[in-house]
DNA sequence: GGAAGCATGTAAAGTGTTACATGATTTT
DNA sequence: AAAATCATGTAACACTTTACATGCTTCC
């Protein structure tokens, strides 16, 4: 909330809107976070708000004050570790696919490559050029971070792939290992 | 919880060591989710538990239903979009990076290395050598998941340092190009 | 005899998602 | 005139973490 404050992003709805087009990947929120959260900071002093109606439209414009900005910085800097609670259901599938029998796994394995692959997609066409237009205007670091997300996707996709190619191969391995000789054409 | 179940891992509290020692890294859980879960799960017919006691210390052992290994099948089938619900606070602080002076971004960026380098040692060191018994008694996948994971952090650790380079290059050239001459040893 | 590990849980607080509810303005 | 977008919020539910609470067994 801080960050994109201080990015001149002022209320709530721009606030959400924003992280959907930008940080959606790897941190994202709903109206019903947005709003008490700019209600407590505004309560904490972290920010000040100031009524900014358009026509008859209600609306609430925040900014940084001296202490936000202050937080904003400290919580860059922190050396804590980043709590990447990095909660990843497509790989907890995989770590359970031998529930699975061969051929169901690896039609697991090749739902989460298209997964990824549609996650890059989405990065390179909704979040990267988006992204783009970030350092016209003096921010370098969004690009940066949405590289790191579509180039992550793209290694995964690559790295599941391979993966099926290798379990192919071990399942052609295998069957001719236990049925020996017998049908060719299969 | 059906997965470690099905794989003989009986109690909540090795459940829970399990998690500890696999999933962690991408799925990680505690005491007080398990334990009730258990008894939600056993309440609707997922799962059958008995008391196992062991001496005077109370122990209670659950297994599988037949409901419980459909619904284990069925998760893993699901082609439903695995919630991949990726919060990655690393990230999202690199994307806020320009509210820092240059130097002090880059030491994030540093910073942000060193935690991915970290994790991969972690996971090279403490969950790959657990998952690489697994094969052995007919578990394939808990290796394969431990080794995206370790792959990742490896990636993320060089993709950080690539970044270092360049942002350093780029110092260096706006430095000589807003200075011009002056100062040659600094 | 003490420390480490095994074993089960509850309470409270914090965090996050989904659905609901409303209405104005701008674009097609 | 309708649809899309702007704009703000609440309620209920679901999920997660942290702290607390207890006691047995095994290893050193």
């Amino acid at each position: 909330m801080l960050g994109m404050l201080r990015a001149g992003i002022g209320t709530g709805y721009a606030i959400k809107r924003a992280v959907d087009q930008s940080t959606r990947f790897f941190w994202s929120t709903s109206f019903a976070q947005v709003y008490p959260e700019l209600a407590g900071l505004e309560k904490q002093d972290y920010i000040v708000g100031h009524d900014d109606p358009h026509g008859e439209r209600p609306r609430r414009s925040y900014r940084l004050t001296r202490k936000g900005e202050d937080a904003l910085g400290n919580w860059l800097r922190s050396p804590s570790v980043p709590s990447f609670a990095f909660r990843d259901e497509g790989l907890l599938r995989l770590f359970f696919a031998d529930a699975l029998p061969d051929e169901e796994a690896m039609a697991l394995v090749q739902r989460l490559r298209e997964h990824a692959e549609r996650a890059d997609l989405a990065f390179r066409e909704e979040i990267l050029p988006m992204a783009e237009g970030a350092p016209a205007h003096g921010y370098r670091f969004p690009l940066i971070a949405a590289r790191l997300g579509a180039d992550y996707y793209t290694w995964r996709a690559r790295w599941l792939a391979n993966l099926h190619s290798e379990l192919a191969r071990d399942a052609v391995a295998r069957r001719s290992k236990t049925k020996r000789a017998g049908q060719a054409g299969t």
